[in-house]
DNA sequence: GGTTGGATGTCACTTGGTGTCATCACTCTA
DNA sequence: TAGAGTGATGACACCAAGTGACATCCAACC
């Protein structure tokens, strides 16, 4: 037998996700998220820095996956063509995460704290794709700009996939929102 | 005489800069802005909902010149030409800020906790762009991303102003950024 | 069998944030 | 002009997030 039960920052996770979905974010307090995973408040704070990043853990995942993408692009392929041959290893990595998708963004849309931390999570993965692209020779406001225009179109196919039904819809969504995005700046 | 000294919000403001800018934000208690504005710490919370508040009043009123200038663009404008319709009103308005907006840019960048609410006001301006946008015919996806890509473009912009010395090269900044955006869209 | 070490628990403490009620001076009205 | 509002502020108690310091425990290793 294990000394301790496996995986605890699994359990606080899904602790923290039951708890905010019955009785919302803010009305569950870390010390029931980590006694309802058999642990102490201390321990939630070993594991998360706060209470908001239990629901955060993921992000690195989607950082991981994106940039390798980029990195590895055809060294000739244009800013945003590199930015955007993240989205399909990234649509890839959430087909079979539609449901958990679900339940996790309706507990942050219904929270200003959870929104703003995940605009951080995501300004992070804007700042990381731009070194990556400064390290391919793009120029500092090129990188900043493709970078960017990149994670929108990703926030914005993201918001549709979840609000539908389909779990393999997202790549589908990404391009629609890629073609939306060039007519939008070419007027 | 009157009965108490004038502005206590402004002075809260004034207060808190200060302090942020000697000891740095962290190490600055609510308390002790209050005391140094002869106010006491359950008075601060009357004038702002919480600490990292009181230094982001002044986004209602970028809010306000950036969506009259979108409301008032002429109807047969191209979405993001509605948009950045915006960008010279905004670049008047922060011209004689300068100073000022550097000493807070550096509070905020020094903080993760104040990037994550200056993000969340950017993206909360987005958010009412995009409604305005809406009420002029624009379709749904297309005013989400033309919205982003003008706070986009301010954003870039606003970030290479503080960076040097003129404080009227806001508005040549917010061009340029915008040019580089279209051609990083065009390819 | 004793020791070491890493994960967890215990406890005390600071600070952000809130609810509730008291205070105090100005104003309005009879 | 007395006295009842009124609105801003203060006082106080309280909760929950987050942290530092130290104790504890059990597995593995010598």
């Amino acid at each position: 037998m294990t000394r301790w039960k496996p995986d605890p920052a699994g359990r606080l996770i899904q602790a923290a996700i039951n708890l905010f979905a019955v009785q919302g974010y803010e009305a569950t307090t870390v010390a029931q998220i980590a006694e309802s995973a058999g642990l102490t408040k201390r321990t939630f704070f070993r594991y998360f820095s706060d209470k908001r990043e239990v629901l955060f853990s993921g992000s690195a995942e989607l950082a991981r996956v994106w940039l390798e993408a980029v990195a590895t692009a055809p060294l000739d392929a244009a800013p945003l063509a590199a930015v955007t041959a993240g989205l399909d290893p990234v649509a890839e990595m959430f087909v079979e995460r539609h449901g958990f998708a679900r339940v996790r963004s309706g507990i942050i849309e219904a929270n200003p704290e959870l929104r703003e931390r995940e605009l951080i999570k995501l300004q992070n993965l804007v700042s990381s794709i731009e070194t990556t692209l400064l390290e391919r020779g793009v120029s500092a406001n090129v990188a900043t700009l493709a970078a960017q225009a990149g994670v929108t179109v990703f926030q914005v196919a993201f918001a549709a996939w979840v609000a539908q039904d389909d779990p393999t819809a997202l790549r589908r969504l990404m391009g629609q929102s890629l073609d939306e995005l060039r007519s939008v700046t070419a007027g």
